[in-house]
RNA sequence: GCGGGUGUAGCUCAGUUGGUUAGAGCACUAGAUUGUGGAUCUAGGGGUCGUGGGUUCAAGUCCCAUCACUCGCCCCA
């Protein structure tokens, strides 16, 4: 119990569950191929820089919970907080910005320093994608409608809700940060003490606030949507035609906000009430100042990230492991032709087993246990005929096969 | 970073007001069955009772500390 541990909020992933997160992983990018996006892949640590250019100063991701170190040759970096720093990282590196757009997917770890809890890891995995270069309403569409799409895919569709918000252009978002400032600066002596310091920090988190009496105070502020100028309305509109124009219900929440600065326009989240504290299982939006504010050219963007441990929590029961034929030696000197039948079986393709050690009994026990679909028995008389018994392990049913016939008998064992 | 809960076999757990040698089910190994699996029966292996300290004639049980896990807050996928 006091043995070695991995380190707090990280584990191991055995191959139930790896076979759980193989499918989710598979189903994401096969979805979103068919909107044709391809994967990609960046490193899982960049320079620090680049997540503290992207994600803010003030945001508790770059204050708190970066995994950084210093290196051998003196860099300062970090582990990948998240998925889109990277990614505008390397259009820029690139120069991919003469390809656009892009449309992109991409799966692998992400690592926060955080007191894990349900649904919540240090170190833990998202797929997301990224469509760079589409200014238009119908990329925020195209976007959202995959998210759904994936989900729809693992069978979690039932489970979620899509919400709904804007956050405005560039003016009107600062315009909507200053009348709100405005409005809680005089509450502010009633407001929690977590709610004060966000006001200095990101007052629109205090819309968020689970506090009872900071609701209260959330209640008469002032709604975004008298703060968004005409654009801002036009694109939020679109947005909205789009997904009833596809088909897909939201609920518009107007304290939908997001927790990095680079968001803009459409902010989205999918949520569940069945993960406990963690409600949010795929969330994303817009950032068409990102790729700026690192220094590369214009480039408006969009995506989403999804995380594997929560969709996997929802999605329940892995797929079913692939079922094997087990090869099974029994009596005499056969253990060298069972090991040249499993391996000519496998170079044929088969899924094969091979029974090491027991009598006939433990062997077959054994490949009843790895859920083998079929045994072929192989024992001295077989051997002197040039065949094997073949013993259907579902129905029990079983019958002598000539070698030179197994492959094709073996066909509706594949 | 802050608060609550829980730590007994590989897993799920029982263990009385502190009392002699710490148990069960599942799983595992072997046998009944040296050429026939799933079921059953029998036997067996497996424990520093998370760790360290304290109280006591006596601690799995009570106290303190610590570590881990877990749930929540903050924040977020």
């Amino acid at each position: 119990m006091a043995a070695l541990q991995p380190v707090r909020g990280t584990r191991d992933i055995l191959p139930d569950e790896a076979r759980q997160f193989r499918h989710i992983v598979d189903t994401g990018r096969a979805v979103c191929a068919r909107y044709g996006f391809e994967e990609v892949a960046t490193p899982i640590f960049e320079f620090s820089e680049v997540f503290r250019r992207t994600l803010g100063d003030t945001s508790d991701i770059v204050t708190k919970e970066m995994y950084s170190f210093t290196d051998k040759g003196g860099d300062d970096v970090t582990l990948r907080p998240e998925g889109t720093a990277g990614v505008a990282r390397m259009l820029i590196s690139g120069g991919l910005s003469q390809n656009l757009p892009l449309k992109l997917f991409y799966n692998g770890p992400m690592f926060r320093y955080e007191r894990p809890q349900k649904g919540r890891f240090r170190q833990f995995h998202q797929i997301g994608v990224e469509l760079l270069g589409v200014p238009e309403p119908a990329g925020d569409v195209e976007a959202i409608a995959m998210g759904a799409a994936v989900l729809d895919a693992l069978g979690v569709a039932g489970n979620v809700t899509l919400e709904l918000n804007t956050l405005g252009n560039a003016a009107s978002r600062a315009a909507y940060r200053d009348v709100l400032v405005a409005y809680f600066t005089v509450h502010a002596d009633a407001l929690s003490e977590d709610s004060r310091a966000r006001l200095a920090r990101n007052p629109l988190r205090i819309l968020d606030s689970k506090e009872e009496g900071d609701r209260r105070i959330v209640e008469g502020a002032p709604d975004f949507a008298d703060s968004l100028d005409a654009e801002s309305s036009e694109f939020f509109a679109a947005v909205r035609d789009g997904l009833d124009a596809v088909g897909i219900a939201y609920v518009l929440n107007s304290r939908l906000v997001r927790g990095l600065d680079y968001y803009c326009h459409t902010a989205f989240e999918f949520t569940t009430d069945a993960l406990g504290a963690q409600g949010t299982v795929l969330a994303g939006g817009r950032y068409d100042g990102l790729v700026e504010q690192m220094g590369g050219p214009h480039t408006p963007g969009i995506g989403w990230a999804a995380g594997i441990e929560r969709l996997a929590l929802l999605a329940g029961e892995a797929p079913d492991a692939p079922r094997p034929i087990a090869v099974v030696p029994v009596g005499g000197d056969v253990e060298r032709d069972a090991l040249t039948l499993a391996e000519t079986l496998r170079r044929a393709g088969f899924m094969v087993e091979l029974g090491y050690r027991g009598n006939l009994s433990r062997r077959l026990k054994r490949a009843n246990r790895l859920r083998a679909r079929a045994a072929l028995i192989l024992g001295p008389e077989e051997v002197a005929r040039g065949a094997v018994t073949l013993r259907d392990l579902d129905s029990g049913d079983q019958e002598e096969v000539a070698l030179t016939a197994l492959t094709e008998r073996l066909s509706p064992y594949r």
